[in-house]
DNA sequence: GTACTTACCCAAATCGATTTGTGCAAATCG
DNA sequence: CGATTTGCACAAATCGATTTGGGTAAGTAC
């Protein structure tokens, strides 16, 4: 049971059992032609000396140990991996673990493969699941190097139509708030956006902007790091409010639900009333959105959708199943909440 | 650059550059003793080829490829990875895949790897963290059997000593929050407990009937599945003030942050006043017992810092620098809220 | 009795890298 | 000038499995 510390191998099983190694894999693996009572001999001396094959030397010949990347870039942007109160990234890691494991892959969190320091692992992968790659993305440079098959949630902006990728959901959702809002008789309506150079953000201030412009509407639109979170509330405001340059919103998008909280927060202290004097939203919607109070409209992004199509779509491209570059993700659902609720 | 779709081997380089597969090696690692013109060369030779070392096979020969496996018990007994308004295992998994980052491992979330169609890659780990094992845990004999190394948050009640863990923080928590109730006041406190057979329930027991029987109380504990969520509130309530054969609680513990949600919730409902007549505290928080109103008081777990610490001990224990079994975890922070702060 | 199956088993090649030990030429030493 | 060292490169062994292509003996056919 124990020569040594060292591991038994196939070796060991066929010495026990007097055979050749070839006939022990064709044993246990059901292959060849084997005799039934070499095939039990085999099981039960491998059982007793405790043999488990090398999933490396296994994966070695198959060149696959079924094992799937999963590279969150907004992650790499941001300093660390747990931005307090931002649970999507988590629901998404998660969603995509348990479709993974449905499929017989594992999956694993990946920080950004293309740095030098990047674990052996991070490249014995079968394939990779990138969401939101910036413009230019390197790790997909990286991928495409390696012969790493791999999709994209929301494309490489500066290469559309070059990889497999599930559009972003950026335009859908500036249409549903923009109508939202005009519902609810806003006349001037603010953006205040990401920075990440991803198709998400790209998507939503386009499509904000032509908003604007087919309404003659001057454009207000502002940005603010991802990184930061619900403390910019009063910078937006005053950005926002603080002008006599133009005209003040009654709306105000934020596309962070961090950074929507952190808005109604600062009206708040501001003494203006949310939704009645100024409505807010969230674009990807947090928990807190949901029990805050007001509670704060916000889209709900389904990450844990998002994730298992991915996984899905990731298989399939594995298996050559896979025919189109277009990949479809559901339309986030808007979630009327407190914070765009006429209270009258 | 495309010989027939073959990612190119280190035979290749070789092959391009008019050299033997060792030399290239050693050029590449900087291990031998190579001509600075030689390394030069392989190197210009394998960018221009794209060649990209397998992992696999360099993984094979030093039978290590830096990946960590995470097995998180009471996801297996959930019936999906994804109880919602449960962040406590995403942060955690999220935390601990940084960690490892941070050492060069790269780490994946695995289903119990002693299912039958556990991923090939599950087993290709160079070690694994197990999360609050079940009594007798049969991850942990396939662990064993496979010589893969392990440690454990939360021992394996029936084993304890026997593997390097860290302790559970049951009891530490039952006695900061029992002493919280008494200094409010409470006369009667119950306690509500998970169904699965790990340490931290076993331990929380065990510190509240020695408790009761202390002051010669009887214990007042009934028991609901982790899977369950909000809505067993009622049934709680249910089970714990409706009967005449024993005196109503004044303060209820809920070791589940989503029953305590639930049974404040109930109460609300039931028309009794939270905290006026009856306290309601959680084991381990959620997000929902901060934000919901009444907030309910309840322990920050810290996941991220167990997930860092679980990382660096296993990461230690690789390189045989653990030199004891009986880590230590760091002590639960009771977060007081509006469920337990009187009024007046 | 020779030819042909059938049933079983195995030696060797293979996957793609690293490592060990060897060989050869030029340089240095005594 | 012969002996030894040094610098450089490579053939072959190795990691632990799977797969290919035999090979042998017993059984069957005619």
């Amino acid at each position: 049971m124990n020569p040594g510390e060292r591991r038994p191998t196939i070796k060991d099983v066929a010495a026990a059992a007097g055979i050749s190694p070839t006939t022990v894999s064709q044993a246990l693996n059901g292959k060849g032609v084997v005799r039934k009572e070499t095939v039990e001999l085999v099981q039960r001396v491998a059982k007793e000396i405790g043999y488990q094959p090398s999933a490396l030397a296994r994966g070695l010949r198959s060149s696959s140990i079924r094992l799937l990347g999963l590279v969150i870039r907004p992650l790499d942007s941001l300093d660390t991996f747990l931005p307090p109160g931002v649970d999507f990234f988590m629901r998404l890691t998660g969603a995509a673990s348990v479709a993974a494991l449905e499929h017989g892959y594992s999956l694993m969190l990946i920080a950004d493969p293309s740095r030098p320091d990047t674990p052996l692992s991070a490249l014995a992968t079968d394939a990779y699941i990138v969401f939101e790659p910036i413009e230019n993305d390197p790790v997909l440079d990286l991928l495409v190097r390696g012969q790493i098959p791999f999709i994209t949630l929301g494309e490489d902006p500066a290469r559309p139509g070059q990889f497999p990728a599930f559009n972003a959901s950026g335009a859908w959702q500036t249409d549903d708030i923009l109508s939202h809002f005009e519902e609810l008789g806003a006349r001037r309506v603010a953006m205040v956006s990401g920075t990440d150079l991803n198709a998400w953000n790209h998507e939503s201030r386009t499509a904000y902007l032509s908003w604007c412009e087919a309404r003659g509407q001057q454009p207000l639109l502002v940005s603010r790091s991802e990184t930061e979170g619900e403390d910019v509330g009063e910078s937006i405001l005053a950005e926002l409010m603080d002008s006599s340059a133009f005209e003040q919103p009654d709306a105000i998008y934020c596309m962070t639900g961090r950074h929507a909280s952190g808005v109604v927060e600062a009206a708040r202290i501001r003494g203006i009333r949310v939704p009645d004097e100024l409505l807010v939203a969230g674009g990807s919607g947090t928990t807190q959105n949901e029990t805050s109070s007001p509670s704060i409209t916000a889209f709900d992004m389904q990450p844990e959708i998002h994730g298992q199509l991915a996984v899905e779509a990731v298989v399939a491209l594995l298996e050559g199943r896979l025919t189109t570059r277009r990949l479809s993700a559901p339309r986030p659902k808007l979630v009327v909440r407190d914070s765009t609720r006429r209270t009258r």
